[in-house]
DNA sequence: ACAGTCTTTGCAATCGATTTCAAAAAAAGC
DNA sequence: GCTTTTTTTGAAATCGATTGCAAAGACTGT
């Protein structure tokens, strides 16, 4: 003698309609097996209870979520060491196009998804793929994670021996353009600023050293915020060795820190010296005065890696794609 | 004769451990129900066969997701209505004091999230509870959803009527610690800058003009955007009126974009002109100058979002916060 | 040795949908 | 009118866990 718990179920939809829960979960499915006046009517009163399928005993018997885990390195907030605004704006950009394919969006941090390790995601979180920000140095695993058949793409720095589908702009590219921007400029003393280990950076900085030909200076950095480039440059320029002409910084975050220790050491951007960001995040236009930084498009990311993920989800496994990049030159 | 079907099953668990499949649901959950000898040994075999239990199948048994939606108002990027980088900042600390507590992040956009509606999140999304970020002028929609039982929580501003909880900073407060800041200059010409319609922004514009007395010019824009901002001031300070020597804007990104503007008139701040934005958001510290603003902590308010909302989920009802604001003088 | 407790365990029901398969109803063919 | 085909419908199994309840086993006390 049970009465109306809470919110309907199909049974109950389906006693309304005078018909059976199967055809019920038919008709709201618009399947060709239902006739179109039961449809209309069925659809009628499901929409008058406010009636929804229950997401949960959906997920289970159709073996799928309809749900993509993204995985982003969240900033322990204690040790401030913020996410870069740049992977906000590719978070954005991919949440929009897994909304286009009605998919939704669980995000992870990079503790929570890796306790228990990314293999179990699937079943352990209920998701159907993962989109992971940033590789950091975990070839190794996401090679063993493609081996194990999860449905995974990286954003993140291209290598060679990738048996997994990584998207990534061309870093290489994105640095000799700017050798090339510094060169037309007539620098002399070149530096390039960011932290070792990184491989998207190391790219960049690689790219850039090349097409420099002649010696870069390399300031390293702890991390990649705004405060260790800040202060790293701070600390150069107080060495009383030569300030350089040309600083390429490995993101726009770590642009901005270096700008700010140039303008406080009096040395003139861009007279005395040219500055180049990397990522064209959000910030770079607003900044005073404007920054000159190699574009990452961060809507194409988006939709190639949502798109690529889809595939590989549905059995095609899918190559890794080069994004190209561009330099857009601002005020520094 | 079905074999393996890919990933071990709570049965095959059982099996292998010679007990029953509840046994085994109860070693999981660490249940005092089993021996520590039994437990012990299923742990060990389920984690040597890498068994993790499938989330569908719980969520639909316990009726419980663990899982939290948060709705944040997402770019669409086409209009690049860019969401500000305040709301990622919270959204952080959200997803962190989420993880303390073991639950996951569903985002959704506002879109995604509004057909069907709110009120069948939790059904049709498969969450325990809901997360808004930013009212938007939707105070009825919430108050019916509060009356449905929804539990949800929400970060804008307070109203006195507000049946739901709702945290947000004392906007108002806010608003009179900067007109306080204003007088102690001597600023004669305030302006307060920011859209109409947005209560958050409403009420800092109202405790600023009450503090300030005289009369507050206000520039209207039409959305929380930097280009708003510059090209409304832009267009201010070409009208050939005298300019304001002091200029609080509803929020960071906004004071940027008429610091923007002041600096391209050549209207020295903060000689000439002082300017205070809200939020402190990360880039307030990273600007030239530092941008004197109001600081909201979003540290604090993603903690106590998240503590009333699973208070909510666990039956008692959770009143509206009002969290402290302080003022941060830096450089404008 | 026997009734009474306390600890472990397993059977079976349940969560709320989807899907297979067979049956009923309707339409078509001759 | 009676078979054959096609269109609609529903009964029952299934997805993979959790939990109420009963029962088996281990212990206690007398």
């Amino acid at each position: 003698m049970k009465k109306n718990t809470g919110p309907k179920k199909m049974d109950d939809i389906a006693r309304l309609a005078g018909v059976s829960k199967p055809t019920v979960s038919r008709a709201l499915q618009d399947s060709p097996l239902v006739s179109d006046e039961t449809k209309q009517r069925i659809l009628e009163i499901a929409r008058r209870h406010g009636y929804v399928v229950n997401r949960s005993a959906q997920n289970l018997r159709r073996q799928r979520t309809d749900t993509i885990a993204v995985v982003i390195d969240f900033p322990h907030l204690p040790e401030n060491r913020l996410s870069d605004p740049f992977h906000f704006e590719l978070l954005a950009n991919i949440a929009n196009a897994l909304a286009v394919r009605q998919q939704d969006v669980l995000l992870c941090s990079e503790q929570s998804a890796h306790q228990g390790g990314f293999e179990h995601m699937l079943a352990n979180k209920g998701v159907d793929g993962i989109i992971l920000l940033g590789q950091a140095g975990r070839h190794e695993e996401f090679r063993a994670l493609a081996k194990a058949g999860v449905p995974f793409v990286v954003w993140g720095a291209h290598r060679a021996d990738a048996s997994y589908c990584i998207l990534g702009s061309d870093n290489p590219l994105g640095g000799r353009l700017v050798a090339q921007r510094f060169r037309s400029l007539k620098r002399k003393r070149a530096m390039f600023l960011g932290p070792r280990g990184h491989l998207e950076i190391e790219q960049r900085h690689r790219g850039f050293a090349e097409a420099w030909g002649t010696a870069v200076e390399e300031l390293e950095v702890p991390d990649l915020s705004f405060v260790a480039s800040r202060t790293a440059m701070l600390n150069r320029l107080d060495s009383g060795k030569a300030a350089p002409d040309a600083v390429f910084a490995g993101s726009d975050t770590m642009a901005m820190g270096a700008l700010s220790a140039l303008r406080e050491r009096g040395i003139a951007v861009p007279e005395d010296c040219s500055v180049c960001g990397y990522d064209d995040s959000p910030a770079a236009v607003h900044h005073a005065p404007a920054l000159t930084t190699v574009r990452q498009d961060t809507r194409l990311a988006g939709a190639i890696l949502v798109e690529r993920l889809m595939q590989i989800i549905q059995g095609t496994p899918a190559a890794p794609v080069l994004l190209p990049t561009d330099l857009v030159v601002r005020g520094t």
